[in-house]
DNA sequence: ACTAAAAATGAACAAAGTTCATTAGAAACC
DNA sequence: GGTTTCTAATGAACTTTGTTCATTTTTAGT
């Protein structure tokens, strides 16, 4: 019928042996951050999701377990992209002092919610099932953000447990900013505002930082 | 048969007129807000609450429209004791100064969430399909919240454009640490923890308040 | 080529929101 | 009082969507 080589000419074009599946966790999850950008973490449905991957609802759930397993891999990306714009600033920022530092680093964060609208609020939206829990891994790169942070903080001048506070206080502060600012459809969502806003409070906690070490 | 009196004391015990419906639309309401409160948003079902309230399904909708309006009149009310609470707090602290007066009014929030934990939480999980928007007045009691917070810092020495960014930008903050710290359940959250990271943000605005108005 | 393990499949099931033809009841009119 | 008319309640049926699992297909080893 075929020779090795014409075998290997079927074969071979579907590349590695393991690699297959590979493609197909990388394909279903591509698809599915792309759902949730351009719809919201709620679009995403199974069915939609095998239609597009080409493949069966029932695959979907072998290789992800369930829809929550697949929506906490792609929040997984998105914390680690941002994760990534943060070091970057991190890096970019050595030299500086810690205000202005603190600010660049709020308004990365503000700056990439803006750019990834609904791939950052589907980390903040989804809820899983009582019961169910985080995945040790993925808990483990959200609090990596704030250790960068309150690494920003810490100096000779400023103690660690109130730089831990601190940077706790204005992550926190700087993300209530941007999630209520997101949800008001009210205002067309002016960003300078909201920009301005995370000035003043990044302001206000260096100024707050800087009284209580002379404390 | 029967005189006009005899009429009245068989009418008369199930009550006023409109007033029967009335009542099962109070009592519709107030199922829906303890199953917020003991199970969450998500928990609200329209089979579970029509068992509860006696009544059939259609009746729910017939009143509420559909599950989204049986929630937002549930937030509604949640709202509406969360301004009562914050009214309180500010009539009661008009003789003090701004700094104490927004972090008595910031601890009131804070108090208020860990008092009512998932009718707190019921207010931003909830999000509406595309498409439908809040009613007016829902939000216009949203906003309420921010005026009061406003009418608490403007002052005579500050301004009212800055006194408005600080109470956005104060409200959010304190929200934001609230909401993240219900959030992680790593932490068995600790409400003195939280309190202390509220204390120092609003601290600190107060005292970037001080700075700005000097500036 | 045969076989056993692994993976893919998609029909079927379950849970939940929503609709609407039908029924029951109240009010108005004669 | 009886008849009619309008309003409201009902709940079975429909729709959507997550999930399962018996079956089929593919892969890998001998």
């Amino acid at each position: 019928m075929s020779s090795k080589a014409d075998d290997a000419a079927l074969e071979k074009p579907t590349t590695d042996p393991a690699s297959f599946r590979e493609r197909l966790r990388a394909d279903i999850l591509a698809i599915a951050l792309r759902v949730i950008e351009l719809e919201g973490v709620a679009a995403l449905q199974a069915r939609r999701v095998a239609v597009e991957a080409e493949c069966s609802v029932g695959t979907i759930y072998n290789i992800y377990g369930d829809l929550d397993g697949l929506i906490i891999s792609a929040n997984a990306e998105t914390l680690a992209l941002l994760g990534n714009e943060l070091k970057a600033v991190y890096d970019a920022t050595l030299a500086e002092p810690v205000g202005p530092r603190l600010t660049a680093l709020a308004l990365a964060y503000m700056e990439f919610a803006l750019n990834n609208r609904l791939r950052w609020r589907a980390i903040f939206d989804h809820r899983l099932p009582a019961g169910k829990s985080l995945p040790e891994d993925y808990q483990a790169s959200r609090s990596e953000l704030l250790v960068l942070l309150s690494q920003a903080i810490a100096t000779n001048d400023v103690q660690r447990p109130l730089a831990m506070r601190a940077a706790r206080a204005m992550f926190a502060a700087v993300h209530g900013i941007i999630a209520l600012a997101l949800d008001n459809k009210l205002s067309p969502f002016d960003a300078s505002v909201v920009e301005a806003d995370i000035r003043f409070i990044v302001g206000a906690g260096a100024l707050g930082l800087a009284g209580s070490q002379n404390a």
